[in-house]
RNA sequence: GGUGGGGUACCGAAGCGGUCAAACGGGGCAGACUGUAAAUCUGCUGGCAUAGCCUUCGGAGGUUCGAAUCCUCCCCCCACCA
């Protein structure tokens, strides 16, 4: 890299953003020349989500990322909701011909990731502000002759029979692929075109995945208009345990906050690996580069502070669920992880617990004797049945109010009700369970 | 269509008339150690009223005092040959 190129970024802020994606090591590939395109104006790139579930997870986090980094930079960002080819389906990275969604689950979808978008990017800015498109506006109303006259003419079969995508669904006789699928390039690419056209968009990113259909894109720009575009790709997201990111024992992590509570979600951050919590600094908070290498160094000398992990928690819940369900999750830790049960007060138990899953029981089963822990347990599912329950508290896992539990047959009264409203239950270190006295 | 091999618990895989709720490995859960990490070690891992009973070994019948194991029929996979 050469002196003065170094110094003309200094003067343009916005050239920094390819640097940001490599220091972040989110910059797993880009076309030629598209870190010179992003330093001469500011531009306008976009980003295709798909609409396969009403809520994005936590492995839509990288590029939505790399859409926040754009608008920073003062470019303007795009976010493709992908509501026609969503009716299609990309056959990239997948064994199967993919299940195709409804029209009407499409939209509902779409409108979600709307939504969860909203929390990253700056759509009511000045100058950059983020847009948001649909497919379905230019694809939905897309007459076929014209496609394949306009598009599909630009497109050669022998180069997608060669895509690996295809080639290995050709090689499995009996899966095989459709040629609905096998059109999906094509959409994708026309995708770009079309935002190219109406927006001016003249960069799309996308995961690694996306190589083949984002360099498509490019070429039918180039064939179609004359006109010059550029890719970038993410890396693919990893954990150095090797088994697939964003999941945790409950399943995916979503983003919306039905589907996975704040508490949840910030608990999936802090349980981050000291392996994984750097680069997942550098992915997913926009902390900048100076205290992600204090963080760094602190995971290297003082690791049991899990600071990088406190750090990285704190940054993504607050993008995602706001200062108030940070500031939810973190009291829930703090009760769950930090301090006793027994001294809180029936308020403050109902206002921590709301994060943690919970079940209700009629006090009258609760009065007298009492019900038996086993049989509590195993209702309201913190163990699987009656005889897992026996186990988990034969091996000292199973805790009521925080007070770890060693006999068998301990049964659950009114007096171990918190202000005669709450029972906790607790297997292991981290599954909680609110048990609430009714009536 | 023919021949051969096979279908066992969450997964892989032993067992091949009683001693089989079924070895072993993985996964999962819990415990210890730690830092709500990783690694390691330990225990548990069909259900229930837990020294006992009930339901499981592709499905349905049968032989037997007794079957995952033997017989019959059926279903499904895999390999090779057509």
């Amino acid at each position: 890299m050469s002196g003065d190129v170094a110094d003309q970024r200094e003067t343009t802020p916005m050239s920094t953003v390819l640097d940001e994606f490599s220091w972040r090591g989110m910059l797993q590939d880009s076309t030629d020349g598209a870190a010179e395109h992003f330093a001469e104006a500011a531009r306008t790139a976009y980003i295709g989500f798909d609409p396969t579930a009403a809520s994005l997870h936590v492995g839509s986090l990288l590029p939505i990322m790399g859409l926040v980094h754009l608008q920073r930079a003062g470019h303007t960002p795009i976010a493709l909701v992908g509501g026609g080819t969503g009716l299609i389906g990309d056959p990239s990275g997948k064994t199967q011909e993919r299940q195709l969604l409804t029209r009407e689950k499409a939209a509902e979808n779409a409108e979600g990731i709307r939504r969860q978008l909203e929390h990253f990017l700056d759509f009511g800015a000045v100058s950059n502000s983020a847009r948001m498109r649909d497919n379905l506006d230019w694809l939905g109303a897309l007459p076929l002759v014209d496609f394949l006259r306009d598009i599909g003419k630009h497109f050669s079969v022998n180069q997608l029979m060669a895509k690996e995508s295809v080639k290995r669904r050709l090689a499995d006789e009996e899966t095989g692929i459709s040629f609905t699928e096998f059109s999906y390039a094509l959409l994708q690419s026309y995708d770009f075109l079309e935002l190219f056209r109406q927006e001016g968009c003249t960069v799309q990113l996308g995961g690694s995945d996306q190589w083949g259909n984002i360099t498509s894109g490019i070429d039918l720009i180039r064939r179609v208009e004359g006109e010059r575009a550029f890719g970038v790709v993410f890396p693919l997201v990893t954990n150095s345990a090797g088994t697939k990111f964003g999941k945790s024992e409950a399943g995916n992590v979503w983003l919306d906050p039905d589907l996975t509570s704040p508490y949840r979600f910030y608990q999936f951050w802090i349980n981050t690996e000291d392996q994984d919590v750097v680069r997942y600094l550098k992915f997913f908070s926009l902390l900048p580069r100076e205290e992600v290498e204090a963080l760094e160094v602190s995971v290297r000398d003082e690791p049991h502070t899990r600071r990088a992990q406190e750090a990285l928690a704190r940054d993504v819940t607050r993008r995602v669920h706001g200062d108030a369900g940070l500031a939810g999750a973190e009291r829930a830790t703090q009760a769950l992880f930090g301090g006793d049960v027994t001294g809180l007060s029936a308020m403050e138990i109902a206002d921590i617990f709301s994060e943690v899953p919970s079940s209700k029981v009629g006090r009258d089963a609760l009065s007298g004797a009492g019900r038996s822990l086993v049989e509590v347990l195993a209702d309201c599912g913190v163990a699987s049945s009656r005889g897992d329950a026996r186990r988990a508290i034969e091996g000292g896992g199973v805790y009521v109010n925080g007070q770890r539990i060693t006999e068998v047959d301990r049964t659950v009264g009114m007096d171990d009700a918190v202000d005669g409203r709450f029972v906790v239950l607790r297997k292991g270190k981290k599954n909680y369970h609110l048990v609430e006295v009714e009536g």
